[in-house]
DNA sequence: AACATATATCGTATATTTACGATATATAAG
DNA sequence: CTTATATATCGTAAATATACGATATATGTT
């Protein structure tokens, strides 16, 4: 019973209103280029500071400072104070709740 | 050896530039929450065409043929044409591509 | 408390996306 | 070849996203 009940999370291609609605801020937060590099680089580089990410990229900080904030309001991404510099992780669970869900809708 | 091709593969993090466009392409398509319901809507009737999914959808006929054509080029759906109707599907060569890089690089 | 460093937010200009009605195109039927 | 049906494209208005400089906030140091 154990296998039937996994059969059947894995077969089920329904979400919630507000699983749906990360789902999709998830997908967005990933379709942009600037962004899509920024998880690259947090993959590569976890725990990296902001200043990384601006040093890295080729735009302004303000606009970096945006776009984490779209990374972060979908879950992908975490951040933490570390003395005055915030330090930034993927957020594994979310990530593999993403990774999960892409396998189990589509 | 074939094993470990396989691991190799499976660990592999990087994408061609064109593989890279084409994935972020696929995020930004998906990250629309009527193109997502346009996903749902051919993953459940598929070789739907563009009047189903019209009738299924809350806006005009000129905009959900743009939001097709997006669609399209991102490579996740395709439309063949079946008298004077397209019958749309999602392609699911390239959903699969996209669901095993998902898992290959986060 | 004053200062330096790191990051976030504000205001705003520009670019892109989304949506629509009108119109064009393309196929099948008569 | 005209008509009906299905879809795509065009032109355009409105909404949203992106980017920047300027400024605010927050932490650690002196």
């Amino acid at each position: 019973m154990m296998t039937e009940l996994k059969e059947k999370l894995a077969e089920n291609k329904t979400l919630s209103r507000l699983e749906r609605e990360r789902f999709i801020a998830m997908f967005k937060a990933m379709g942009n280029p600037i962004r899509y590099e920024m998880m690259e680089y947090m993959l590569k580089f976890p725990g990296c500071n902001t200043t990384n990410i601006v040093d890295h990229l080729p735009i302004a900080q303000a606009t970096v400072s945006q776009h984490l904030k779209v990374l972060k309001e979908s879950g992908l991404v975490s951040g933490e104070l570390e003395g005055p510099a915030t330090c930034y992780c993927l957020n594994d669970e979310n990530v593999n709740w993403f990774k999960e869900t892409v396998q189990r809708i589509f």
